[in-house]
DNA sequence: GTTGAGCGTT
């Protein structure tokens, strides 16, 4: 438990973060601290979790003080087998912020000033990029892939739990979860309740009380003439086609 | 309770 709370990013400025890929789901930041902080100094070990179930998401980050401490942590410890997986230890590729880093510690890309303009810093529009990117892989990431070989299975199977939900086609389950989250944020992690909500009968997200036009209004002056006066065959035959009409409910 | 390519937090 290095950070648990409030404390951010440490010093990534003089530390050489470690990417450590293929552990297991339950271990945690504390159990591999003591087991790198044989072959140097770790300054602190974190573990990217999930923010809706809060689990790992089965890598983590080493940061070692030293460059060689680290290089020896790897290889030392890649392919070691961590409470019952093959762990592969790594130099971390990218930064938090998506930097580029060479042998674990951050090489800056921008641009070398050379006396040329140092006044001038440059504006990469990357963080939108990267955090996008971000995003699309780890929704990508879902737990249950294998199970379901069949995407016929799978997406019947979606599809039935949103059918009357929202038709959006939302490939992503972490759109309803996302709204109902944050529509009762009073919720906690560890406190959820797999409860659904309760259905509210009254339920009117539409609710248009005039029509936008009335092609009849204004002609006859009434816009529901009486319906013994006005056969519903008569009505359907003139503003109704035929095959729109199963639209009417 | 499940899963398994990949690159991170106030």
């Amino acid at each position: 438990m290095s950070h648990f709370g409030r404390s951010g990013p440490p010093d990534i400025r003089d530390t050489y973060s470690l990417l450590v890929l293929n552990i297991s789901f339950r271990t945690t930041a504390d159990d591999l601290f003591p087991l790198f902080d044989r072959y140097g100094k770790v300054v602190d070990v974190f573990i990217p979790r999930d923010r809706r179930t809060g689990e790992s998401r089965g890598f983590a980050f080493v940061r070692y003080k030293y460059a060689d401490e680290a290089q020896k942590a790897v290889e030392r410890l890649d392919g070691r087998n961590v409470d019952g997986r093959n762990i592969m230890v790594q130099f971390a590729k990218y930064g938090p912020n998506a930097e580029r880093i060479h042998k674990g510690r951050i090489v800056e890309v921008i641009p070398k000033t050379k006396g040329r303009s140092r006044s001038r810093s440059p504006r990469p529009s990357r963080y939108r990029d990267s955090y996008r990117d971000r995003d699309q892989r780890r929704r990508s990431r879902s737990r249950s892939r294998g199970r379901y070989e069949n995407d016929k299975y799978y997406d019947r199977e979606r599809d039935y739990r949103h059918r009357s939900r929202s038709r959006s086609g939302s490939p992503d389950y972490y759109r309803g979860r996302g709204r109902d989250d944050r529509r009762s944020r009073s919720v906690s992690y560890d406190s959820a309740s797999p409860v659904r909500r309760s259905p509210s009968p009254g339920r009117s997200p539409t609710p248009r009380r005039t029509p936008p036009s009335s092609p009849e209004k204004g002609s006859h002056g009434a816009r529901s003439p009486p319906s013994k006066s006005a056969s519903p065959q008569g009505r359907r035959a003139v503003s109704r086609s035929p095959s729109r009409s199963s639209n009417e409910d």
